[in-house]
RNA sequence: CGCGGAGUGGAGCAGCUCGGUAGCUCGUCGGGCUCAUAACCCGAAGGUCGUUGGUUCAAAUCCAGCCUCCGCAA
């Protein structure tokens, strides 16, 4: 088949990849523009961009996709199906309508739960202990579209969402192809969601970085790796701020936001206690809790998150 | 030129204001002790102090440029 792909970020290159070695067409790429990032405001490149110059793909960079210059770019790769992955725009219907066998779209969770733009972080935010990769017809709805295939995995105790965050693109990668051939054998059946059980994983902010120790382990425990490395948990230590990208259940009790022990960051929460085992200090880089203790001399009874 | 922090033995840091023998915690190697240990004791190796140039009798330290890393911000 003859397809467009459109995608931005390092979720999405997976899924072209798989694309490219497969026996499908990339006609072109469709991914957000470059944008200013960095110190110093450099231009950076989309990640998905890197992979389709790379292959001499045609990349497009429409800043909207309503005008009628993007979807005369589209009109002339002539897409038989466009594959969306974490594109970042919202497909209007006349872009929807446009190719012969439709849009679909690979989702990070197992709808109809964790639609929308964090489904990775959220579903470890709230604790959960599977989830998946969803694919789907588009609709004009936010991740509204019918079901076709999915396949879930469990989440580890102690995972990060970058390293879930990796795992499921390979998974999206993977679904996503299984997707193409069964639509090519005619064997798919598309599903409703069921709106009833549906619930929605809004783009992460800063503002949910703070930590709290009053609260229990568990929950400070999953919001620690749920926001693992963007934007990440953080509390205070002497005055300076201190990001956590690492965390495990601990033993021990006592005032929120104490150090319970020397020699390792456990931390008395509301409930129980966490170990820190991944931080970085302001202006430092990032690194191991016991190679933090080193230079930083923090010993037990000391608090956290006094500022 | 968006704002700011940092580059010192293998790791993490101090020393820099007030130039003059390079220090701390740990790791490594050798030896000892212990039923045992991320334990303890003794000893050792390991550093052109990011780089280039300047000031000086003398520079990790003061001055200028460059390279690299990081936080904020996007």
């Amino acid at each position: 088949m003859r397809i467009v792909f459109m995608g931005t970020p390092d979720f999405a290159v997976p899924c072209l990849q798989a694309l490219l070695d497969s026996p499908h067409t990339v006609t072109g790429v469709f991914t957000q523009p470059d944008k200013p990032q960095g110190r110093g405001y450099k231009l950076v490149a989309p990640p998905v961009k890197k992979l389709a110059m790379e292959h001499g793909i045609p990349v497009y960079q429409p800043t909207s996709l309503r005008k009628e210059e993007a979807l005369e770019m589209l009109r002339e790769c002539a897409p038989d199906l466009i594959v969306v992955v974490a594109y970042g725009k919202i497909l209007p219907l006349s872009v929807l309508n446009l190719p012969a066998k439709g849009c679909i779209n690979v989702h990070a969770s197992l709808l109809p739960r964790y639609r929308g733009a964090g489904p990775i972080q959220w579903s470890i935010l709230k604790g959960e202990t599977v989830t998946g990769v969803t694919t789907m017809y588009m609709a004009e709805g936010l991740d509204t579209g019918d079901m076709l295939l999915s396949a879930s995995i469990p989440i580890g105790e102690e995972e990060t969402a970058d390293e879930l965050h990796d795992r499921l693109s390979q998974l999206g990668a993977s679904v996503l192809l299984e997707t193409l051939d069964a639509l090519e054998a005619g064997t798919l059946t598309p599903i409703p969601q069921d709106n009833s059980q549906s619930t929605y994983a809004p783009m992460l902010t800063r503002e949910l970085s703070q930590l709290d120790f009053s609260k229990d382990a568990r929950t400070i425990h999953n919001q620690i790796r749920g926001l693992s490395s963007w934007p990440a948990a953080q509390t205070t230590c002497q005055g300076r701020r201190l990001k956590v990208y690492r965390s495990r259940l601990a033993e021990g009790r006592g005032e929120p936001g104490t150090l319970l022990k020397d020699g390792r960051l456990v931390v008395a929460c509301g409930e129980g206690a966490v170990e820190l085992l991944e931080v970085q200090i302001e202006g430092g880089r990032r690194m191991a809790a016991a190679d933090f203790l080193r230079g930083h001399p923090v010993k037990a009874g000391e608090k956290l998150g006094t500022v």
